[in-house]
DNA sequence: CATAGAATAT
DNA sequence: GATATTCTAT
């Protein structure tokens, strides 16, 4: 029950203003028969937490610079407390102390940087695993100071404003499922993983096997609830895109004109969608009822998808490029299309409960053959890029990366 | 001006 | 290779 203090004070130092914290803080303990070792102790703990957001002082400038002062007030404060402790003499080095501990670390660069950026950046990566204050672009607008060469580089390139339509953002990560990590794997991992850990959601894990035609009740018209339980951190931890993009953030009322304010808008480039096997699903779906993919337009597809923060540009892209993968892969002689990549190319109906629950309203009418749609009467298959083909194409679970080629025939 | 598709860029 | 962004035509 000792002194307490410190522990309540360091807590409020995060989120309240250190001055008003720090003066509590002094009242506390000179309540408190000042207490040297708890003044102590708190100081310590502010020069640690210094230590650990030094690695974002470009982003952090603010949180620095109170740290700073508060250290700062409460070093004084130290210094008259042994003074008055031991009746000694002042010793005014106040104010170096703080320097020298950030000097081993590097300090000077206050604003040249660019290749020590790797230090940095790996402090922060460091400090990210554990630590999070990453949220928001709190103050993405340190004047010049953010760099990244390739924003940089960007935004000297073009200055020309860019539309930042995607205003849904937040709220965003229907089913992100992609494990993006650093060095990590990425890409598709078997659905069996899906579920399972935390959460509740009753949907049993779905062996590939089991389960096929899970719920059809097409109560839920959810737009897209589906959040992937254990995958949630899933794709780079999406939880606003930040960084320092687009750093619109729109600077309340201008604050305080005094410091840093201008607030830069720098071109950074979106985070990128990452197309979970659940995402790519419901692509897949909507290619389906709008008739193929040549037929389906962005528009129309993200219309179907139903899917929150997905964009026309995304599912644009994302188009070109399932176009691109399936025009390869005609069905070379005719008909059985399938078979071909032994079993890879089953129907897409045994994959379609993946695993995730809601389901939403997909799995239901989508009237799996509609192959018949009749549209090629006998014409020349040669082709082969009708409708069907992307049908065929699209079937499994996300593998384009069919390596096949038809070796029969080459271009030419 | 909005959108689609192709071409590039990262 | 996968996405994003830009360019061009509609």
């Amino acid at each position: 029950m000792g002194s307490v203090a410190a522990e309540e004070l360091n807590l409020d130092l995060r989120s309240s203003f250190v001055p008003k914290t720090i003066t509590d803080f002094l009242r506390h303990l000179s309540a408190n028969n000042n207490h040297p070792a708890t003044l102590r102790d708190f100081l310590s703990r502010l020069e640690d937490e210094l230590r650990k957001i030094h690695a974002f002082k470009r982003e952090l400038p603010l949180s620095m610079l109170l740290l700073n002062d508060a250290i700062s007030v409460l070093k004084v404060e130290s210094q008259k407390c042994c003074r008055v402790a031991r009746d000694s003499p002042p010793v005014l080095e106040e104010f170096i102390p703080l320097k020298k501990e950030l000097g081993d670390q590097s300090e000077e660069e206050e604003e040249n940087d660019d290749d020590k950026d790797d230090n940095e950046c790996r402090d922060k990566r460091n400090w990210m695993s554990s630590v999070q204050l990453w949220n928001n672009n709190t103050t993405t607008t340190t004047t010049n100071n953010n760099n990244n060469a390739s924003d940089r580089k960007q935004l000297l390139h073009k200055l020309q404003t860019k539309k930042s339509e995607e205003g849904q953002s937040v709220a965003e990560d229907p089913f992100q499922t992609c494990s993006n990590r650093n060095g990590g794997r990425r890409a598709f991992m078997p659905f069996s993983r899906y579920s399972s850990s935390s959460s509740s959601v009753p949907v049993t894990t779905v062996g590939l096997g089991a389960a096929s035609k899970e719920e059809k009740e097409e109560s839920v018209r959810n737009r897209l609830s589906l959040l992937t339980p254990s995958v949630k951190e899933g794709c780079g931890s999406r939880g606003s895109r930040s960084s320092s993009n687009r750093a619109v953030s729109s600077s309340p009322p201008t604050a305080q004109p005094g410091l840093r304010a201008t607030s830069l808008q720098q071109t950074a480039r979106k985070q990128r969608r990452c197309w979970s096997p659940e995402l790519h699903r419901r692509f897949v779906n909507a290619l389906q009822k709008l008739g193929g993919s040549q037929a389906a337009t962005p528009k129309q597809i993200r219309e179907l998808m139903q899917v929150d923060g997905l964009t026309n540009d995304e599912v644009k892209s994302h188009l070109q490029k399932y176009r691109l993968h399936t025009r390869r892969v005609p069905a070379a002689s005719s008909n059985q299309p399938v078979v071909v990549l032994g079993g890879l190319w089953m129907s897409q109906d045994q994959y379609n409960d993946s695993s995730k629950v809601s389901s939403s309203g997909s799995g239901s009418p989508q009237s799996p053959l509609h192959l018949a749609a009749g549209s090629r009467g006998g014409t020349s298959p040669t082709e082969g890029d009708s409708i069907e083909d992307d049908e065929d194409a699209r079937s499994e679970s996300y593998s384009w990366k069919s390596h096949m080629n038809k070796p029969g025939k080459v271009d030419v």
